[in-house]
DNA sequence: CACGTTATGACAACACCGTTGACCTGGAAA
DNA sequence: TTTCCAGGTCAACGGTGTTGTCATAACGTG
């Protein structure tokens, strides 16, 4: 077998499935978003996105390597998506939460693939784009390189980690999500205060607070020391305690 | 059949398995862990668990209702590995950074158990610990209810997505994980000043900072802007949108 | 227009997976 | 000593990703 599948660009006879489907790269990538965005976390199988195709699920083969390679052209799709639409307008801190809403949104309609993805390098064009804008606007802002750069690595990581965390949610098979909504509610909200007497004393903001995503509030925090670091820059006192505080990294990897 | 789980100190009948190993709760999710933390996390299947704890497959649901209820115990096991290492100093700063530090480290120690579950709320015993312990911290540094609630959401929701983020990366199979080392290397650093000039400007900051972990960081502007917002309800002046009174917390449990 | 070539879709099979109903058996309780 | 049933075992079901083989329609060529 070795090597059955053909670049999109390399095709040249294109034959109709039984069904009348004609089937490219892109169809199959569109569906199988599609799937995901209609049935659910675990809908998006090579039988079912096959029979949605109306093609054998074999026959996918022909233009995906596996899975993966099929999830990796998914998520390239997902990164463009939510660039395209980015408009900024000059104000840093405005400009940063709303790309960082934007990512995080987009990647919400896809769970599964921002599950598999958001942790890859890809170094494809849509990436570098995403670097560069995000450098220019911390940049534009007056952050010191330096500084520009730590703020967009925490920026990028946090926007693309509370994505995944989120995405992972949204990916739970029905049943054991209702199953994470009712331990708040049947386990939590019911400690006795003897035993747990802070979970007692807030219990019911407790509820209302972890049945939504944190990412807003996080985004806010980080901008908001963004900010007074950028003040501190510009009208140079000392600086914060805790500022640069020293902490293992992980180290090489 | 509908319940052949029996919970664990209910249990009094404990028959060897053909192979000779008495089963438990305890040795099936050290087993498991084991398991993930030897052959990744694709190596957890409920068969090949059996065979490493020398048990019919099927044994494993006199213990747990499904795979996902084992899944639960590991991700509450996890936990409890954190917790039990942790002693608090009464400094609400400090704590939370060691806390979260800790966790992050302990969770890179099982990346590949991390990846599974870190995203679930298990409802089980040394999670509820977590929560009451951080709580109390927030209390009893005086931040009022509903800001301490929300700073617990930021805090925990962080350090699991940042945990989730790097143990991703750290349990890519080892050519994948170079791959994005050289991606920073070898494509972002030599991409031209001319199409790219914040890139450019940057680079070598670039590549030295996406090496590492963005969590510390992260974690340090949000405890700055948590500090900040602290100031604010100590000392009124125009309060934040959405802060509260504040209301007298307790010791930390 | 007819003819090979061959790209590409279809089929069938394989080895796994989680899960469950029925069975059997040995340990504990009486 | 007897009884009972918790708990281990077996076999089977329907699902999954993947691949070796075959059939055929679409193309380049004459």
């Amino acid at each position: 077998m070795s090597e059955r599948v053909v670049p999109e660009e390399g095709r040249r006879r294109r034959r109709p499935t039984k069904q009348g489907t004609v089937l490219s790269e892109r169809l199959i990538v569109d569906t199988a978003l599609r799937l995901i965005g209609e049935h659910g976390a675990g809908a998006l199988t090579v039988r079912r996105l096959g029979a949605s195709l109306g093609a054998d699920p074999s026959a996918l083969y022909r233009y995906f390597r596996d899975t993966d390679d099929l999830l990796l052209a998914v998520a390239d799709e997902l990164i463009g998506r939510t660039l395209r639409r980015f408009r900024p307008t000059g104000a840093w801190r405005a400009d940063l939460r709303t790309l960082g809403l934007m990512m995080h949104a987009d990647y919400q309609a896809h769970p599964q693939a921002a599950l598999l993805t958001c942790a890859r390098v890809t170094g494809r064009a849509y990436e570098i784009q995403a670097v560069e804008t995000i450098l220019g606007i911390l940049r534009g802002a007056g952050f010191p390189d330096a500084e520009a750069v730590r703020v967009y690595h925490v920026f990028v990581d946090q926007t693309l980690s509370f994505a995944a965390l989120d995405a992972a949610t949204l990916a739970l098979p029905a049943g054991a999500r209702e199953a994470e909504e009712g331990a708040w509610r049947g386990t939590y909200a019911r400690l006795p205060a003897q035993s747990h007497p802070h979970i007692a004393a807030t219990a019911p903001v407790l509820v209302a607070e972890m049945g939504r995503s944190g990412y807003p509030a996080a985004l806010e925090m980080v901008l908001a020391a963004a900010q007074a670091r950028l003040g501190a820059v510009r009208s140079p006192g000392p600086p914060p305690p805790g500022a640069r505080a020293a902490v293992p990294g992980r180290g090489p990897g």
